[in-house]
DNA sequence: ACAATATGTCAATAATTGCTCACATATAGG
DNA sequence: CCTATATGTGAGCAATTATTGACATATTGT
C-alpha cells in the first residue's frame, strides 16, 4: 500500500459528487455512464465522465466495456487504504469502529444512505 | 450527519500533510502545536497551524488551551461519517470490512504507520 | 456508407486550496 | 512593564481542481 494510493483514493473521496457517484453505483451492480450522468441534473455529462475517470484511477470503481457502453461497478475490497489509515489512527476506538461496521453489517442499515448521499 | 459535516471530514482526509498531523497527534495522548509543527521541516509552522484549524473544524482533532499552549489530541470517535459512508458503500464487502477491522483491533498491527503515515 | 448513440479527451476558465510572510493576540517571566 | 514564547489570522500568490464546450473514437442500426 504505497502512499500513492492512499492519496488516490482518500482525493478521490473527497469530491461530494464522487461520493454520491460511488454511492449511485453501489445501489447497483453496474450502471453505465450515460445512467449515471443522468442522476445529476446540476452536473454535465462531460463532468461526470471526469470523476468516472478519477474513480477509477483510484480503484475505486472498476469499468466494463460492452459495445457502445461502459459499465462501472464499484470495487469489491477497495477501502483497504481508509481502513488501514482509520485503524493506525483511532486505535483507542476500535472496538467501537468494528462493532459499528457489524452492526451495518447485521441490519443492512446505511446511515448515509438517508441523506449524505444525495449532497451533489 | 448531515452531508457539510461529511464533506469536511473527507476533505480534512484528502490532504496527505494532515493524515500525517492525525497519525503523529494519534501516537500520543496530547501533543501542543509547536511539537507538531517540529514534525515537519519541509513545511513552515502557519501551514501546520491551519491544518490544525481544518482538522478541528472537521471535528477530528481537539484542542485543549494550557497558558500558551494548545494542546492536540484526536477526536475519539470521529470516523462515525467516514465508517457510515463505507458501510452504505460496501454493503456487499462489510464482512470483509469488519473482519479487517477486528484483525487490526485483534493484533495491533497498524498497517500504514508502516509507511503511509510518513508521506508529507 | 451514413447517421445516431455512448462515451472519452483536450484546452480554456473559474474556483479552490496550500503555502509563506507579516502582523495580531495571549501568556509567562524577569 | 517589557520581552520572549506559543500560536492564530489575513493578504497575496502559486498550484491544483472542477466544469464546460468542442472534438475525437467507437459501435450500432439502417
Amino acid at each position: 500500500m504505497t502512499t500513492s494510493e492512499s492519496d488516490a483514493i482518500f482525493s478521490a473521496l473527497a469530491d461530494p459528487t464522487r461520493r454520491a457517484i460511488l454511492s449511485l453505483i453501489g445501489e447497483h451492480e453496474e450502471l453505465p455512464a450515460g445512467e449515471i450522468a443522468a442522476h445529476f441534473d446540476s452536473l454535465g455529462r462531460t463532468a461526470v465522465s471526469s470523476h468516472l475517470r478519477i474513480l477509477r484511477l483510484a480503484g475505486l470503481v472498476a469499468e466494463r466495456r460492452d459495445g457502445r457502453f461502459r459499465h462501472y461497478s464499484v470495487t469489491p475490497t477497495p477501502a483497504d487504504a481508509v481502513v488501514a489509515f482509520l485503524t493506525s489512527v483511532y486505535q483507542n476506538s476500535l472496538e467501537q469502529l468494528a462493532s459499528a461496521v457489524q452492526d451495518a453489517s447485521a441490519t443492512g442499515d446505511t446511515p448515509l444512505n438517508r441523506a449524505d448521499e444525495r449532497s451533489a
